[in-house]
DNA sequence: CTACTCTCTTGAACAGTGTTCAGGAATCGT
DNA sequence: ACGATTCCTGAACACTGTTCAAGAGAGTAG
């Protein structure tokens, strides 16, 4: 009688709960203060535990890189042109990246890596394929408005990061230096979009003097 | 007489010395082995004694960015359209980043965080200015073009590494999938710089309409 | 009910990492 | 010669990712 309720039940996890669980905390604590530690402390499990779920950080790292994009808006793009529709695949692919902290940076880093994230260039390169005939042009097109809105996203989710510690950050009079209005999230928003706006329209010419 | 010649010279360092170092051994070790205390040996002192030089690791890290981007090939711009002009920043850049091992992953590390290598940003910027009125459309045209750089130069290095350890890049079909050619240098080069014309394509879509 | 196999976790250790801090030399300007 | 400044030592703190033998726990077959 003495000893019961003692050891309430022992959970045992699968990979895809580790994974999420890394989402989570990702988006609750940052990149920089997720561990492997701070992870198995969560599940209320040794830090080697994790290690027969998955075979080191940087592949966890990129299995949540793949759910930060998966997870993001699915776009219909049947019933529009080319252009829109690869308009709608890159914003929904920034909004991916907003959706969790620090998001951009973790694909950035797996994407550069090579391990994961394909999904987001197959999403962009998708509605180009069939419009050029090109297909390294589609890739290279693909690949810069992915580069570009990791980046954009990434630096605006820095200073959002910044300013909620109340520090403005030393690079403000470069960022905005013409700007000329307050680092709102909206208007941070469109700097990735008005980007791709511009490669787009720079892919228009090419399409309009080849057809 | 027993003792002589057995402290040959105590040398002392100066925060520039400390910053060279940093940028030789990056290039020779790689970011990832590039740490404080392989630093402090190389310099032949206690890793302590480089935080009288440096705040700490993310600062030094800034001051490293900021000489791969200034040692790069300086431009001569004038007697060139802004087209030229900017493309010619782009490419610039995109060198000073392949001169170093990890020079892209460094310097966007750096830049997400709003540190350092702001004078990538102005140096294509600088071109754009004179051609368009619209200052925030020129810094986001600029951020765009070094975002889009960045990652090519990342993901270009990335594979240089990797290639270079004899192994295969798990993504190499996603990545060359319509390139159908060798991943040489050359190509790489160029994709960099096809990101780039395609965005200032765009842009002059605008200069035309709106002058 | 036993025996065995897979699946998942423990506990301890290894080899590092960035960073702090009191104190101590070496150099420089006066 | 002296005091201030500059640069460095030595030791420690509090972490980090990762490995590995050993061991519970559940599921299945005899």
């Amino acid at each position: 009688m003495s000893k019961f309720a003692d050891t309430p039940k022992p959970v045992r996890y699968t990979r895809t709960d580790v994974v999420e669980t890394a989402l989570r905390l990702l988006d609750e604590l940052g990149l920089q203060d997720l561990s492997m530690r701070r992870l198995a402390q969560e599940l209320d499990i040794q830090p080697s535990a994790l290690y027969w779920h998955v075979a080191n950080k940087q592949t966890l790292l990129a299995l949540v890189s793949d759910q930060i994009i998966s997870r993001g808006p699915a776009v219909e793009t049947t019933d529009l042109d080319w252009k829109s529709a690869t308009l709608a695949q890159a914003i929904a692919v920034r909004d991916a990246l907003l959706a969790f902290r620090d998001g951009a940076e973790v694909v950035s880093s797996t994407l550069a890596l090579g391990l994961g994230a394909g999904e987001a260039l197959e999403r962009i390169k998708s509605g180009l394929t069939q419009a050029f005939e090109d297909e390294s042009l589609c890739q290279v097109a693909a690949e810069s408005i992915l580069f570009l809105v990791l980046g954009q996203v990434w630096h605006q989710q820095q200073r959002m990061q910044a300013s909620s510690l109340g520090l403005t950050s030393p690079d403000a009079e470069i960022w905005t230096e013409g700007a000329l209005q307050a680092p709102s999230a909206q208007a941070n928003i469109d700097t990735a979009e008005m980007g791709v706006r511009l490669l787009l329209d720079g892919l228009a010419v090419k399409h309009l003097s080849t057809n």
